[in-house]
DNA sequence: GGCGAAACTAGAACACAATTTCATATCTCA
DNA sequence: TGAGATATGAAATTGTGTTCTAGTTTCGCC
């Protein structure tokens, strides 16, 4: 019964009870999250809806972030779940990749919109310093990542890693700047599609195939 | 003697003592972030640091946050304010777009670099739902696309406009993936200086001038 | 040169949640 | 079945932003 000083444990090292403990816990946020955001309630609210106790759940999770990041992560992973699954059910290379990209951001623009709290809580974790938070972070945008891979495949290796951290950065930048009030839903939107449009338009990806200017 | 339930003073009715005193403040701040960063001082600590009350402060600065924020864009405007000066210095045309928007970024990255714990701040002070954090951010944010579009002055408006977007949104997301500690300051340099040059090559510059594909 | 209102100061008090603690109950499995 | 690990529930702790109080200063104005 050592005092709270460690790591959380680690799933794999979990009992069956224990997992669903710590599942009953993450649905439990996904609910609250869903509901009304991250900030209207409190630990004690995620314990109670749970049926997980308190102190219990810090044994699971280092700190509220974290525990909303794996929530955070849960939620969006459902999301390109969905659209892997859609990709695969049409084949590949039926539409241009401009297309193929822009069907994919606009699905994740109207996501964070039907679910504005978890854009909210996107952009909370976006930048939390919490290490475990920066750790379930990085799964979330190694799935994006890898949905964009998936998407940009035929596209040569050099303007791929460009075009997909711009497209990538601009629907963070853009979400964010919704998020805290600074622009419009339909300029989200519409800087995002541009930005696709641009970067990956087909004649510019032929030109930097090879351009290799360096980079200092 | 209300209770401070009201907007905080605004700048154009102060009087001279006052503007004295909203500048100790947010010099105090500005030093205290220099020195260790927004998280390790209280806001007594700005009032001692400041000879400006606590209660006071308040009738300045609706919240800590504002307060960060309107200090975050003082610093931010002394950097800017350097490289305009470069900039009108050497005369405008010498340089083509690329090296001159890279001269400005990288000089942005270094500038984070060597004072982190504004690089955390700003981070901090992107994604606050503060409203009045928000509409320092928004003075930031018309700064720094101001100097950008003062580097992109002889390109074409519509590349202008998505470029312009693509290499703020790689800027921030590339020092919110720093600061967060999930990408290396190298990481950084090389994303933003790929980006400006995918962006701003001069063959991609020239066949954007004309396109429109339609946005719906 | 004194009045009154508004602004300022020092510092105590408050609010509010995250996090920790602990005594007790409950599992788990040899 | 019993020892040790885990979970429970509720209360205690903590840190810090924000507000409040009571006394003091400032300043325009008659």
């Amino acid at each position: 019964m050592l005092p709270n000083t460690s790591a959380p444990l680690s799933v794999e090292v979990m009992t069956g009870g224990q997992l669903a403990r710590r599942e009953r816990l993450t649905r439990a946020v996904v609910d609250l999250v869903a509901e009304s955001g991250a900030d209207s309630f409190q630990m004690k609210d995620v314990a109670d809806r749970s049926g997980v106790a308190l102190g219990t759940a810090y044994r699971y999770f280092a700190s509220k972030d974290h525990l909303l990041a794996v929530a955070m992560s849960e939620w969006q992973r459902r999301l390109t779940d969905r659209v892997i699954a859609d990709f695969d059910r049409r084949g590949v290379p039926a539409v241009p990749v401009v297309e193929r990209v822009l069907d994919y951001t606009n699905r994740e623009i109207r996501g964070f919109q039907r679910h504005a709290h978890f854009a909210g809580l996107m952009v909370r974790i976006y930048t939390s310093t919490d290490p475990f938070a920066s750790e379930a972070m990085r799964e979330i945008s190694r799935n994006n990542s890898a949905v964009m891979e998936r998407l940009l495949a035929d596209v040569p290796d050099r303007p791929r890693a460009i075009a997909r951290n711009a497209v990538e950065s601009v629907l963070m930048h853009a979400l964010t700047t919704w998020v805290t009030d600074r622009c419009t839903i339909a300029d989200v939107f519409e800087r995002v599609t541009a930005t696709v449009q641009y970067v990956l338009a087909p004649e510019r990806l032929a030109a930097a195939t090879g351009a290799g200017t360096t980079t200092g």
